[in-house]
DNA sequence: GACGATTTGTTTTGCACTAGAACAATAACC
DNA sequence: GGTTATTGTTCTAGTGCAAAACAAATCGTC
């Protein structure tokens, strides 16, 4: 019971948008003062929570300490794609404490070192850091499918891998007992949407979060918790079927989503070398270039037969844009959402959305220790009485 | 504290394939016997659990004393479709108590007269109940679009009912305070395939649902639990687009499921008259009749790309075909099977299955008196201290 | 500048509930 | 018939929360 009470204090610190004082936890706990105080003196002690500076206030009676996520706790994040390597310190405030990135061309790389490249960039990266600053878990965004329990990168189309097991590679890089959890890079940039901290609730906790990297990934938020499925790659809506007559895909399907709005199928429609910006493409369609604007017309008709079947499936008003179809969301979004009122079941009652992501790019990583700052919040009293976090 | 852990003993008992003595509750649920005990005995007072005869055991000890869920609490579950009429009690050990039916032509009824004629099933039904049976609440089950939180049935195609408040109309005939809560029919349905009795796990936990009546509704099941999505009508792959330049459909969009694999579709297709039932139809392909083997081959083929799409999204393993595509599934199931390891991503890891529903006509009252009984599951604390509950 | 008002944080007391252990009950085994 | 194994009950101690009283710190007012 205490555990369970430590874990909701903590997440009301974490999810409260000014820094709450003891009596505000109480209040919004729906617990005593004497109670919450006492939870959070614990956690207090803990270095969960911080004690930080008042600010003056002109407010009668005994003024507030107000509470903050501790700033002593951190998780790194760390991303691999076709394009970056990124390796990235969030602390318990969300706070990005450290950040390395390494761009390249790892399209068709070696996995071997391609991951101690990234593994030596966390090195220094951790290297750096404060020495008091306690890292309690990593994470890994990879664009590919992901056995979450098993830790193994099934495969990764953009990069070329297949069966690859990269914890254990990177852990040789990382302090001792630091091995990352391996994540679908959609399901965790999804989480940068869902969460504007750990346990600070986004700009959406409802949606359908795209993300456009050479492929189309996807992923399905539901009441602010990504649907992992039954074995962890759900929202894959890349490869949901627009057109059963359509060009064959290389995951052995036909007309897949990925042949009409993946990168390299919209630059090539439009005329583009492989390599080019989407912002490239978004200017000659603003200047009135007929093959950008075809090659974006088609994308758009695509994404809303396919958005269509998955929100009709998913029960779901909101559409989220990242990764390159985000950098092309002004020109997107409009044409896209004529599809989805059409095709939409109930889009007679709620008017179906869709936006740009305001993540940049390196989200996956920004996900990933989200994601292992969410084990702290979960159970807060296992970090309790431990004695390598420095008091 | 108290009011979880009565509810974890009584979701213990329910779950449990045989009869649980109070130690084997201790057991299951981690606490000591004393407390274990202790829950037991107040659930027992209150009737919500049952001593039952003790079943003679070649065991050394003690004999242990059997608990089972208790018989006097039951559900109402009701349902009306195109064609049926049902009333169902079911208790919390998720045996039907009694129940009526009532065939007819509903398709374009007046809501009224045919939900008065629903009512009056149900009356009858209740008032021929033992009197120490306490009904604990009560669902109905409608082939549309329901919002569930303000209780009002939006659509219903196959009946032609729109903007309906069906609970009022259904509570006069019932006894006072029982009020139908609402439920979109396949949502329901699939919980009599997730749910083998209240509480009880069914033969799958993580399976799309799909309800062939007039139209094709479905529900997405994860982990033993409906998705209901953000609005409560998640799981609809009945309009979830086959073919962008299909048949228009009802719903405004073009080239639906529904248009392929819905009932009155597949007889159009096979030349068969509408109301004809889906036995014919199975015969006739079986004879050798080359209208209704292509009008399966038809409705296989658009369920193998809607399903696939959908299994992707949602990274489900497992389809279970209920009401006329049930009826149909030794001759559908082989051939969607074959389009969805085709077209599913994850196919190469595990291959997708797709069984037909051992479900019955008028599943959809069977999962509402689950539903309500769920609520007796969630919280057994409210009905410990009740005076109008028969001690 | 003293006093009351007001809000926050702490201490004290009582209560509800569980854990643990000892004990009583019952039936098979030797 | 005694022993052993298993179940269910009783008793005591301990944990953690609620409620209320109390101490602390600031603002407003006379």
């Amino acid at each position: 019971m205490r555990a369970a009470n430590l874990g909701l204090v903590l997440r009301t610190v974490c999810a409260a948008d000014e820094r709450p004082s003891r009596a505000d936890i109480a209040a919004a706990t729906g617990t005593t003062r004497a109670t919450a105080a006492r939870l959070a003196d614990d956690l207090v002690a803990a270095g969960l929570l911080d004690e930080v500076e008042r600010t003056p206030t002109a407010r009668r009676g005994r003024p507030a300490t107000p509470l903050a996520p501790g700033s002593r706790f951190a998780a790194l994040g760390l991303q691999a794609d076709a394009a970056l390597l990124v390796a990235r310190v969030l602390d318990l405030r969300g706070r990005v404490v450290a950040e390395r990135v390494e761009d390249g061309d790892f399209a068709g790389s070696e996995p071997g070192p391609t991951l101690d490249r990234l593994g030596a960039l966390a090195a220094r990266l951790v290297a750096d850091l404060p020495p008091d600053l306690h890292l309690v878990g990593a994470g890994l965004a990879l664009p590919g499918i992901v056995d979450v329990a098993t830790g193994s990168l099934l495969r990764a189309p953009n990069l070329g891998w297949s069966d690859e097991r990269p914890a254990e590679r990177l852990a040789r890089w990382l302090p001792p007992g630091l091995v990352p959890l391996l994540g679908n890079e959609a399901d965790l940039a999804a989480r940068t949407v869902a969460e504007a901290g750990p346990g600070r609730p986004g700009t959406h906790r409802d949606f359908l979060y795209l993300s456009g990297q050479i492929g189309v990934g996807g992923a399905a938020v539901l009441g602010g918790r990504v649907m992992t499925g039954s074995s962890g790659w759900a929202g894959e809506v890349g490869h949901v079927c627009v057109d059963p007559d359509g060009p064959a895909c290389r995951c052995g399907s036909t007309g897949c989503l990925e042949q009409y709005a993946g990168r390299d199928a919209l630059l090539a429609a439009a005329g583009l070398p492989r390599g080019t910006a989407p912002a490239v493409l978004a200017e000659r369609a603003a200047a009135g270039d007929p093959a950008a604007g075809a090659a974006l017309d088609t994308a758009a008709w695509a994404l809303g037969i396919a958005l269509a079947g998955a929100l009709n499936v998913l029960d779901i008003p909101v559409v989220v844009l990242g990764g390159h179809l985000g950098e092309l969301g002004d020109l997107l979004c409009p044409r896209v959402a004529d599809h989805l009122a059409r095709r939409v079941l109930s889009a007679r009652w709620r008017r179906p959305t869709i936006a740009s992501a305001a993540n940049g790019p390196g989200a996956g990583a920004t996900g990933a220790a989200l994601r292992a700052l969410e084990d702290v919040l979960a159970d807060p009293a296992a970090w309790l009485g431990r004695p390598d976090v420095p008091a």
